[in-house]
DNA sequence: GATAGTAATTACCTATAAGTAAGTAGTTAC
DNA sequence: GTAACTACTTACTTATAGGTAATTACTATC
C-alpha cells in the first residue's frame, strides 16, 4: 500500500512537469496545426480562428522554449517565418491523438445524455 | 488542402472541448490518483499534498459535473464520503498512461541538455 | 502615394485560477 | 470537556491567463 502511494506520488509529479508544457488554451492546439506540416505565423492564425496575434505570438516563443517547435527564418523576398515541430514536438503525436480519441468518445457521450451547445463551428 | 484545413479546424474543435474538461493545474492529478482506486476526500489530499482542501472541493465537484468521477456517501458511522471514477473517467487511462509517457520522455530529454530543477520532491 | 498584407510587439485591462486563512459541523478518543 | 480528526465551506487576496486595441516595420499592389 505504502509502495503503490509511492508510485501514484512519483507519477503526480511527472504529470506536473508535463502539464506545465502542454497547460492553457492555445498550446495543444498550435502544436496539432503543425502536425500538419510547417507552418507560417498567419497560416495558424488561419487555423486557430479566434486567437489574437498577442497569445499567437506568445505562446509559439513558450514553446520554442520548451523545444516542442523551431522558428525558421527564410530568407526570402520579403522575409517568411515558418515553425515546425522538433523530434520533441513530433513525439507528442500518440499523446495529442489519445487526447483527440477521448475528445471524441466524450463529445458522444454528452451528445447523447445531454444535448448541450459545445463548440459547433468549423 | 482545403480538405485537409478543414479536418484540422474539426479536430482542433473536438480537442478545445476535451481541455475545457481536463484544464487546470489539479483535475488530471486528481483523475490519476483515483486510478489506483477509489479514495476518499483525505486520501486524495494525502497523495497530492500541496493542493488546499478548497481547490480539491472545488474540482472534485467540477469533474463529478463532467461525469467523470462519482461521490459516494457511506452511512457508515461516522459518515465517510468515497470518489472513484465513472466509466467516462476510467476511458481516460489510454490518454493520461501517454501524457505519463511523453512526460517521461519529456523529462529524458530536458534533463540530458540542461539539469534543471524539475520538481525534486517524492 | 495610398491601401493592404505579413509578422509581429506593446500597453493596458479583465477574467479566471489558485492560494491563504479561518470557520463549521459532526465524531471519536482521552 | 477538550483536543483531534474528517470533510468540507466561506471570505478574501494574489497571481496568471487571456483579451483588446493600437502601433511598428517592411513589402507589394493599385
Amino acid at each position: 500500500m505504502n509502495q503503490k502511494n509511492n508510485v501514484c506520488k512519483y507519477n503526480l509529479m511527472i504529470i506536473r512537469d508535463t502539464l506545465e508544457v502542454i497547460q492553457g488554451k492555445w498550446r495543444i492546439p498550435i502544436i496539432i496545426a503543425l502536425t500538419y506540416g510547417e507552418k507560417r505565423f498567419g497560416e495558424i492564425k488561419r487555423d486557430i480562428t479566434d486567437i489574437s496575434p498577442k497569445m499567437l505570438s506568445q505562446e509559439l516563443k513558450a514553446l520554442e522554449e520548451n523545444k516542442i517547435i523551431i522558428r525558421t527564418l527564410h530568407d526570402t523576398m520579403p522575409i517568411s517565418v515558418e515553425y515546425s515541430l522538433t523530434p520533441l514536438g513530433v513525439s507528442m503525436t500518440e499523446m495529442l491523438d489519445e487526447i483527440f480519441n477521448w475528445g471524441v468518445h466524450f463529445r458522444k457521450e454528452i451528445v447523447q445524455s445531454e444535448p448541450v451547445s459545445l463548440q459547433e463551428s468549423v
